[in-house]
Parts: C-alpha cells; sequence; structure tokens
DNA sequence: GGTAATTAATCAGGGCACTGAGTATTCTGG
DNA sequence: CCAGAATACTCAGTGCCCTGATTAATTACC
C-alpha cells in the first residue's frame, strides 16, 4: 500500500541505464580500462598537458574520485605526472605512448559498443535520447554551480 | 587529434545523470536514505517477507550490493531479517514501524524531487525520456539474462 | 613585504556496484 | 537414503562517487 512505481522515477532509470552500460562495457569493450577511465585518456588526447583538476571537469569527476582514477592510470602506466613547474600546487598530466595506442584500441570497441546499446531506438530517437539526457543533466549540474550568483535581493 | 566526443556517448551521459541525480537527492530528499535504500524500502511495502534476493531483483542491485544495503536499513532499526522457518537460507524482510514512516516521509520529498529534476523536459517530453531509458536498460539487461537459452542450433 | 583568502591535491570515511570464491541449506535422481 | 546440483547468503577484492578536513602553494590586498 502506497507503494511508489519506481518506473517513474527518472534517479532508478538513470542507475538502471549505468548498470546497464557498465556490463556491457565489461563484455564488449575492456575488462581492465573502466568509462572513467577512458574519458579520461581521451580528454588527455584531446588537451594534453592539463592539471588534474580540470580533466577531472572535462569528464564530469570531483577531485577526490579523479585523483583516484588517475593514480590507477599512473600505475597503468597509460599517463605520466609532472609538478608544473610554474605553479607548485599542480600536477600536469600527458599520456605515454601506450596510453595513445590503448586510448586508439578502445575508441573503436567503444563505438561498436555504444551501436549495441542504442539499437534499441532508431536514428531519430537516439537523437532525442541523446538531448533529452543532456538538457536535463545540465539543468541538474546548473542548480548547484549558480553560474550568476543571484545579485542579492536584500 | 582523435579524441571522441563523449556527449554522444550514452554510458557517459548515464553517469552524469545519475550524478546529477544524486546531487538532487542529498540537497532534495535525504542525506541519511540514498535512493536505492529508498527502493528497498519501497519494494518492501509493496511486498512485505520478501527475501533478500528477490528484493535485490525487484530493484535491480546484486547480491552483494543488496547485502550490503539491507545490512544498512538494519542498523538504521528500518527492517527487520528473519530466517525463512521453510527455507533455512532464505531471510525474511519486513519493515519496522519507523521503516514504514520513513518511506511515507520520502515518498512526498521524492516526488517533489522528480518534478525538479524533469522540469526543464515537458510532460511529452518526460514521457519519451522515461521510455527511451527504459528500452535501452531492458534491451541491456535482455543481453544478460536471455530469457529463453536459445535451443541449440548445433 | 606580509597576512589573508584562494586554490590544487590528499586523506579519512561512507555508500554503491561488480566478480569470484566459499558456506550452508535445499532439491533432485537414483 | 544419499550423492550431486542448485540456491541463498557471505566474504574478499577492486573501482566509482561524494563530503569534510587538511596540507602546501599561490594570489590578492594592504
Amino acid at each position: 500500500m502506497a507503494a511508489v512505481d519506481l518506473a517513474t522515477h527518472p534517479g532508478h532509470l538513470a542507475r538502471r541505464l549505468q548498470q546497464a552500460h557498465y556490463l556491457l562495457w565489461n563484455t564488449m569493450v575492456s575488462e581492465e580500462i573502466t568509462s572513467p577511465q577512458f574519458a579520461v585518456l581521451n580528454a588527455l588526447v584531446a588537451e594534453p598537458g592539463l592539471d588534474q583538476r580540470t580533466v577531472g571537469e572535462r569528464v564530469g569527476l570531483d577531485r577526490s574520485t579523479i585523483a583516484e582514477v588517475i593514480s590507477r592510470l599512473g600505475r597503468r602506466g597509460l599517463l605520466d605526472k609532472v609538478r608544473d613547474p610554474r605553479d607548485g600546487r599542480r600536477f600536469l598530466l600527458r599520456l605515454t605512448e601506450d596510453g595513445v595506442r590503448t586510448h586508439r584500441k578502445l575508441t573503436v570497441r567503444t563505438a561498436r559498443m555504444n551501436q549495441v546499446f542504442l539499437a534499441p531506438l532508431s536514428a531519430a530517437e537516439q537523437t532525442v535520447f541523446f538531448e533529452l539526457i543532456q538538457r536535463v543533466a545540465d539543468a541538474a549540474e546548473g542548480l548547484r554551480n549558480p553560474a550568476e550568483p543571484l545579485a542579492a535581493q536584500g
């Protein structure tokens, strides 16, 4: 009595979607490199020499999580971490050759996996799917980081 | 060079969506009870006396995760766990009065939060949003648990 | 030039999610 | 009745994700 239908709860659906993706990633892409790790590799292919915090911003990982992910990638020898000579607080990140190779290999597999994952949707539906999720996620992130500090009204 | 646009990667979007939801849940619903915990409470309101594995199935949590979540809810006094007299392997789960009260309270707040979360979408878009995510998640779960073991072809 | 605020990174701690291995109980077939 | 398969749960190990507190370096302001 008074129980709710979880299928109408976006948070529940988001979690199930991510679990489903995790599973497919594991079987079709890699058992070693995870999807967030790939996102970091990708960010560093696009912009080599970024610092840790900025990479986190690019891929949507907070300061603690990005530290762990980077430490794992470093242990695997996929990236190098050098103290910024111009700002002693920062570490600058750069992929190793192995990191670049790994990124290239996984890019191909990821594309295949995305096709399988999205296969139940028509091309038009896929576009809508991306757009709707992005709008919801962007809006919720916006609530967190108000661009304008809301000029005080009192 | 050769970097990919993560906005076209459903897994990345799913992760960001879930993170956004986590944030909103924390500020608008509860800092103690998480969304998966609420899902378990909800399942037990609908079907009191379920065993652990079945609850996990209902809410989409694997055997290990459901064990942890249930142990936390038990520690908070929100549910009771009794050995099934008819099958000594099972534990039967039932909400305490406090568990029922908590579920009722959070149900209200969750509804409010969902409204805020989905506010960027029109009513029609919300329907599509649910449907598309559900189809993708169901299909991917189907790949994992083939309903019919595919009558052998060899 | 020196104090205060800011910023990048780390650490401790809690929670979710999966796999593989192990234990206890029940079911199945002879 | 008894051996073997299946089932419910637990445990160990890895990884993601967040917050709050701490440390070290830089920037801003006087």
